[in-house]
RNA sequence: GGCCCGUUGGAGAAGCGGUUCAACUCACUAGCCUUUCACGCUAGCAUUCACGGGUUCGAAUCCCGUACGGGUCACCA
């Protein structure tokens, strides 16, 4: 059998986009499953759009999802270079070959040129604006130009997708593309279709944005008689709306960095981006990428558009971070409090209770900060349905009998908060619910929270007597 | 507009011709547990698979049409 080798080709415009990761995991994923290889080839043929940094920041985010790779620009396997900008010889050589059989032919045209010609057949009301050809049978001259490839007449492209199964595209629906660009740099089809071949690359999975890409890069295999990759085409991540992520969506985070800087997790989000599209044969969704490579299978890779749902994302994170350890927890949070200026001052004893209060709903690092101020910063409110609760009898009584037990207290712990709770219900022959949840009001203005004593013993005595206070006023 | 693709509950999403086929997950609701809260556990939640026709003994599953949604038509990748 054929060696297994796959490739995620990223250009490096900016950062890890959420769908260029998952693109990515697939590919690992794959590789992974199937003992083959990852490869990570940088397509940066648009040198107008290459950001200094892009490089470096895409790899290093790929790599903190946990995704390395068998061969690239630092790694090298034999098949490099791994960055189309130093194969452009390779491209130039094989362009030139093209045109030697005939199968591509020099254009002059000016971009002004074609985009007029555009616009003119659109005026005519024309469905396809392909290219008029003028310029094929030219004889050579000494001017700047493009090199197009020769579109065969009446030929159909099909390709057995992994995920869409058979598609045909019809030659006659594709206009003569350029595969070398006015400064000598391939385009993107033409590098592509070249690379994937001398690197040997067995199967292509991609976004489905790029099928309509692959009848061009079948005609260049072609044309070289060389062996066709197996193509699959994902579908795209949409938002609630059904609209393609964008990066100018502001719904929804769109960058591996800035989920980092949220303080998610990587083992999360990998989890997470797995189940874009791909739905693992079993019960539990939550996987460790192990379990995850063991059960990918690109026949389960869904064909309708995969929906990113936040709260799923929220959810699968908590989950993670409840498996944490007391000190992974505290370093996950700790600098999100130290930025909101939280617990200046105090040893890492109370950032860790503190924590400890929160983190079975704690979903990302960062909102450590929101849960605190929720409940030890926002001004006390007594909500409807928890004054409706404090009308019962004896309610009073009981407020008023722990109030004055914990003004005599010397010592204020969880420990000792709690045993002055149970005095209090004892005092009062109150239990269970009703004891509990009156103070619990009494203190918060809610019915829901943390756990009680961790909770007032965060608090502090002041605000907790304060608040004690607030409540007898509206008894 | 041409060409490609999709359409299953409040949400994600399995199933792709037949006695558990409408899994599973999130959300929601109820109950249990913990002297409270939260966690956790259990249960409930689509007589129905965009719509219309057809094929078939039998269709969410195959075919055709309609509607809606999306992708793509560069010297961008």
């Amino acid at each position: 059998m054929k060696n297994i080798r796959v490739r995620y080709a990223p250009s490096p415009t900016g950062h890890l986009h959420i769908g260029n990761a998952r693109t990515a995991l697939f590919n690992y994923l794959f590789a992974r499953a199937n003992d083959g290889k990852f490869i990570v080839r940088i397509e940066d043929t648009d040198i107008s759009r290459n950001v200094e940094t892009g490089i470096d920041s895409q790899m290093s985010y790929l790599k903190w999802l946990g995704l390395d790779w068998d061969e690239s620009i630092n790694k090298d396997g034999g098949y490099g270079p791994y960055r189309q900008l130093e194969r452009l010889d390779i491209y130039q050589k094989y362009a030139e070959q093209l045109l030697e059989m005939g199968l591509a032919y020099k254009c002059y045209c000016s971009a002004e040129e074609l985009e007029a010609e555009r616009e003119a057949m659109k005026d005519k009301g024309y469905d396809k604006l392909h290219y008029s050809r003028k310029c094929l049978g030219k004889p050579d001259m000494d001017k700047p130009h493009t090199i197009r490839f020769k579109v065969p007449d009446n030929k159909e492209y099909t390709f057995n997708d992994l995920v869409k199964g058979d598609v045909t595209f019809k030659s006659e629906d594709i206009g003569d593309w350029a595969i070398l660009k006015r400064n000598k740099i391939p385009t993107y089809n033409f590098a592509c279709a070249v690379d994937d071949y001398l690197m040997e690359i067995s199967h292509v999975l991609r976004g489905e944005d790029h099928i309509t890409n692959t009848p061009k890069q079948l005609m260049v295999l072609d044309a070289f008689e060389w062996e066709r990759p197996i193509y699959g085409h994902m579908t795209l991540i949409v938002n609630e709306n059904n609209k393609k992520l964008s990066k100018r969506d502001e719904s929804i985070i769109q960058f591996i960095e800035q989920y980092h800087q949220k303080g998610f997790l990587p083992e999360a989000l990998f989890n997470f981006i797995s189940l874009l599209g791909f739905s693992p044969e079993s019960k539990e969704e939550i996987l460790s990428k192990e379990e995850i490579i063991n059960l990918f299978n690109a026949k389960r890779l869904s064909t309708s558009p995969a929906t990113f749902d936040k709260d799923k994302l929220h959810y699968i994170n908590n989950r993670y971070v409840k498996t944490l350890s007391d000190e992974e927890t505290l370093s996950l949070c700790k600098p999100f409090l130290d930025k909101a200026g939280i617990g200046e001052g105090q040893e890492d004893d109370w950032f860790v209770s503190l924590i400890k209060v929160f983190k079975d709903r704690l979903v990302y690092g960062e909102q450590i900060v929101s849960l605190y101020h929720d409940f030890f910063e926002q001004p006390y409110a007594l909500e409807d349905e928890a004054f409706a609760f404090m009308q019962q009898e004896g309610v009073k009584t009981l407020v008023e009998t722990f109030k004055s037990k914990i003004e005599s207290l010397d010592s204020f712990t969880p420990d000792t908060i709690k045993t002055t709770i149970k005095e209090a219900g004892k005092a009062t022959q109150m239990k269970g619910k009703m004891l509990f949840m009156p103070i619990r009001i009494a203190v918060s203005g809610s019915m829901h929270g943390p756990d009680l004593p961790q909770m007032m013993n965060l608090m502090g005595k002041a605000l907790l007597l304060e608040n004690l206070d607030k409540t007898l006023q509206k008894l």
